[in-house]
RNA sequence: GGGGAAGUGUCGGAACCGGUAGACGAGCAUGACUUAGGAUCAUGUGCCAAUACGGCGUGGGAGUUCGAAUCUCCCCUUCCCCACCA
């Protein structure tokens, strides 16, 4: 009786042996081509669970795939350590966020090396170390000599539950991404940096091998528009008394066509104007409306079916085309963060402004006629459409577009059937049409010095300053006599004490740490304080991949001879949850080292795959409230093996679909690893029986199809159709009577190599019980040859009108004349040929088609 | 409100260019072997009929084509992302 397949001995053996090896550790070879393979490092939240090992094992399919292919592949790991997590489960559990990461990264890295994957242990990174996050500090330096960081006041998303600001990609749906609260705004002084000076660049994705969802959520999350800032003088009859140094009013418009037809200004409750233009008259209304603004979440103020709201504040500034007053208001429908916080109230050609013209009855002029519409006629809706200007002094007739251009073409046959015109007659006209009302406004309002075009983005500058304990301290100095003053780079790292009160305040844990607060001013020595605030840990992951390249490199953040070799990434895979956040600011890194001489090329990611989600059987997602999905289960190791696991995630579907996780479906991997077990070690199945030989030249063609199918197949990340061809294969070959010990060996050596990319350790142990010499993880991949691959017969699928009636083998090379001689001549076939034939469609190699009267 | 992806047996999924729908698994059924098994092996398994060389079948409805899961239009459902962007 052979001996029975047991993973869990074989797969700790042959980790043990690999890393004793150091099988995996990459090293520069200029002779090989290299392949920087990188994986989204995970956040070190406790335990691995079935999440991780889908990011991980199909990725490391993939890896030891371009090694066979003969790529020098560096495949790192590291830990995203810094940050809110680590910290509120610290203080839920009352250890030392220290204590906490350390303890988790010991138990990840052990977890890890379970899954039999080709990391390269000597280059991990863990970002909590003050060998990393100096260089964070060196970045911040880098940065602000080139004016690319700065201190503003201004107002930013404060979560109340994890007492800290967030960047703007770090609320989602007016909540904090952490813990879901609702997030309020408060006015600090906070550290930003110009992403947005990159704004233009970002939107390249010439580079880009990347997938077209990730590319349009980017273009999206940067958000440029063209427009004009326009700018309204203040009407001196009106207004507080207070002395300006404003004398003007900025609004940001992608709409001066439609300037005539202003009948307000907005100002957002946080507008630097809205205090000192409040008359005194309307002063007590304008500032508890200012203040209830201020208390609502951004969930609340944000809703879209709130009615908008505002409050007249009694001044009035002058439109300088008409000449017309214009009465401002506050509202919450303008928000500071975007444009310049004004707008210029269009009731007619802009909904949001409708709705307020509509509630607090302010005037409505229509200054783009609609079709079908007279003069003077009350307008149902406001018309962002297309049509001739009106009521436009000199810009009379001149056709605009409108938003035309801008919708979709869903949303113009929405316009068109809601303004009843027609909608193809209409794209006709603005194709056709050369006036253009936006281009024309826009530039009598340069020549006339009114306004300029401008280009306003969605994208914000990155808030990096956050009023929390486990983080990088930002190495900056606040000194009398000097103000803001950088640590010099000799003095970094500034080190994270450890003894400070972590828990949060409100206030930075950091500065009620005396020691670490009182320092002395760089320049001058005399007594100065600390900052206090830690940054974003995102800025951490905007550049780890550069780091693990040479980790130990201590006169710089990279090791330029090691950048010159490894960088850019050429594959990086990871959940499409960081589509805007991380993979935005990765990018802009990477542009501005470049700027700073440590890179070359434009980009970091050249090619970028998204795995999908993988959820419990029920469909939820996995939780930390769902412990049985959270921990991979030793249990599961013990039974099945990691091999079964790995090759049950990538057969379970397409990698970026994801699924559901099922222990059911995995008996079928454990099933067909143990029939590859004994089929290995039994040797030649049938060779002493009955049953008829299997033919040569058939048993080489499904040995090189099965290559050429497994190797496209791993190209493209496809792995659950590579493995159901590798079982196919095997099924195949447990049926065959193979006559020579020869080709039979070829046939399991094949294989062997194709699954070793899958399953490593069951492959290494089955080559290894052959006599091959260690490793297989070094082999080449098998090649295969298309003369084989092809098949010398094929099934000609013979239909009548379109529905299969027979089905013929011929050889490849069959004539279309013999195919139709054949297929005429069949029996099947000639029994659904009751009229008379009208025309024969031949594919060769496929079907005949009969096509009768 | 906008944008994107997807709907195929009992289930996960396959079908890459418009050309054999359901590969490969799971589950189920029957049988074999077994003291027993959630082990192993064999056979079957889209639905309806069951005489088959039959009919119907890829969310629903239309269309293009010799031929549609695949292309076009309308409708329905699910998931994801963004959301007062002036």
């Amino acid at each position: 009786m052979a001996e029975r397949y047991n993973p869990a001995e074989i797969e700790t053996r042959w980790q043990q042996r690999w890393e004793e090896d150091r099988l995996d550790e990459a090293h520069i070879d200029p002779s090989k081509p290299k392949w920087y393979f990188l994986t989204m490092f995970p956040y070190t939240s406790g335990d691995l669970h079935i999440g991780h090992w889908y990011a991980e094992a199909p990725a490391d399919a993939a890896a030891r795939y371009r090694r066979m292919k003969g790529y020098n592949v560096l495949r790192p790991f590291g830990y995203d350590s810094f940050g809110l997590p680590a910290e509120n489960a610290a203080i839920e559990a009352g250890v030392h966020p220290h204590t906490w990461t350390v303890e988790n990264i010991a138990r990840m890295r052990n977890q890890l090396k379970t899954m039999g994957c080709m990391f390269d242990w000597s280059k991990e990174v863990a970002t909590y170390l003050p060998e990393y996050y100096r260089w964070n500090q060196w970045f911040f330096l880098q940065f602000y000599k080139r004016g690319l960081v700065y201190r503003a006041k201004a107002p930013a998303n404060w979560c109340p539950h994890c007492q800290t600001v967030l960047a703007n990609e770090q609320v989602e749906n007016g909540a904090c991404e952490r813990c879901h609260t609702p997030v309020t705004r408060r006015d600090l002084d906070q550290w930003l940096i110009r992403i947005t000076n990159y704004a233009e660049e970002l939107l390249d994705f010439s580079q880009l091998q990347w997938p077209e969802k990730i590319l349009l959520m980017q273009r999206n999350w940067i958000g440029r528009s063209e427009g004009v800032d326009l700018e309204f003088p203040l009407d001196p009859s009106t207004g507080s008394g207070q002395a300006l140094e404003e004398k003007s009013i900025h609004v940001f418009t992608t709409r001066p066509d439609t300037v005539y037809g202003v009948t307000f200004m907005v100002l957002a409750p946080e507008h630097g104007l809205v205090a000192g233009l409040t008359t005194d008259e309307r002063r007590a209304e304008v500032e508890a409306y200012v203040e209830q603004a201020r208390r609502q979440t951004e969930i609340e103020r944000t809703s879209t079916e709130r009615e908008k709201t505002g409050v007249f504040i009694g001044a009035y500034c002058r439109n300088p085309f008409s000449g017309q007053r214009v009465p401002i208001f506050v509202a919450d429908y303008a928000l500071v963060s975007y444009g310049t916080g004004a707008v210029m109230g269009v009731p007619a050609h802009d909904y949001r402004d409708f709705a307020f013209a509509a509630r607090y009855d302010l005037p409505v002029i229509a200054v783009i006629a609609p079709p079908n519409w007279q003069p003077g006629q009350a307008l149902p809706d406001a018309f962002v459409g297309p049509g001739p200007m009106v009521n436009s002094g000199s810009f009379d007739g001149t056709f605009t577009p409108g938003d035309w251009s801008k919708l979709s073409e869903f949303e113009q046959r929405a316009l068109a059937e809601r303004w009843a015109f027609d909608f193809e007659q209409m794209a006709e006209r603005v194709r056709r049409e050369r006036g253009d009302g936006i281009a024309a406004v826009a530039s009598e309002a340069e020549r006339r010095g009114w306004g300029r075009r401008t280009v306003t983005y969605h994208l914000r500058d990155w808030l990096i300053s956050r009023q929390r304990y486990w983080g990088t301290p930002i190495p900056v100095v606040y000194c009398e006599e000097h103000g803001v003053v950088l640590v010099p780079e000799d003095q970094l790292p500034v080190l994270l004490p450890p003894d400070a009160e972590f828990r949060p305040t409100g206030e930075s844990p950091l500065a009620s740490h005396e020691a670490f607060v009182n320092t002395t001013c760089p320049q001058c020595g005399r007594p100065a304080r600390r900052e206090t605030d830690t940054m974003d840990t995102f800025v951490d992951s905007s550049w780890y991949f550069l780091r693990y390249i040479n980790p130990t490199y201590d006169r710089g953040p990279l090791d330029p001879n090691a950048a010159r070799y490894w960088l850019p990434v050429d594959q990086y895979t990871g959940g499409a949850e960081h589509a805007v956040k991380h993979l935005l600011y990765a990018r802009f890194f990477w542009k501005v080292c470049r700027d700073l001489g440590l890179v070359q090329g434009d980009e970091p990611f050249a090619r970028l795959f998204n795995q999908g989600i993988i959820l419990a059987e029920d469909r939820q997602k996995m939780s930390k409230s769902r412990p049985e999905f959270v921990v991979a289960p030793d249990e599961l190791l013990a039974n099945v093996g990691a091999d079964a696991v790995r090759a049950f995630l990538m057969f379970i579907g397409p990698w970026d679909l994801g699924g559901s996780w099922s222990r059911q479906g995995i008996q079928g991997i454990s099933r067909w690893l143990q029939r590859v077990w004994s089929l290995v070690l039994a040797g030649r199945p049938h060779a002493n029986d009955e049953a008829p030989l299997t033919d040569r030249r058939q048993l080489q063609q499904r040995l090189h199809q099965t290559i050429r199918k497994v190797e496209g197949d791993l190209e493209d990340f496809r792995f659950n159709t590579a493995i159901a061809a590798l079982m196919e294969y095997s099924n195949f070959l447990q049926e065959a009577r193979v006559e020579s010990e020869e080709d039979w060996d070829e046939a399991i050596d094949v294989l062997l190599r194709l699954m070793a990319p899958f399953t490593p350790h069951i492959a290494e142990e089955l080559w290894t019980r052959l006599g091959k010499s260690y490793s297989i993880h070094q082999q080449p991949f098998p090649a295969w040859d298309s003369a084989l691959a092809d098949a010398e017969e094929v099934t000609l699928v013979v239909q009548v009108n379109g529905r299969v009636r027979d089905r013929l083998l011929v050889p490849v090379s069959i004539s279309e004349s013999e195919a139709r001689t054949l297929a005429l001549q069949s029996e099947r076939v000639r029994s659904h040929l009751t009229a008379e034939v009208e025309r024969l469609v031949y594919v060769p190699g496929r079907l005949i088609n009969i096509v009768t009267r």
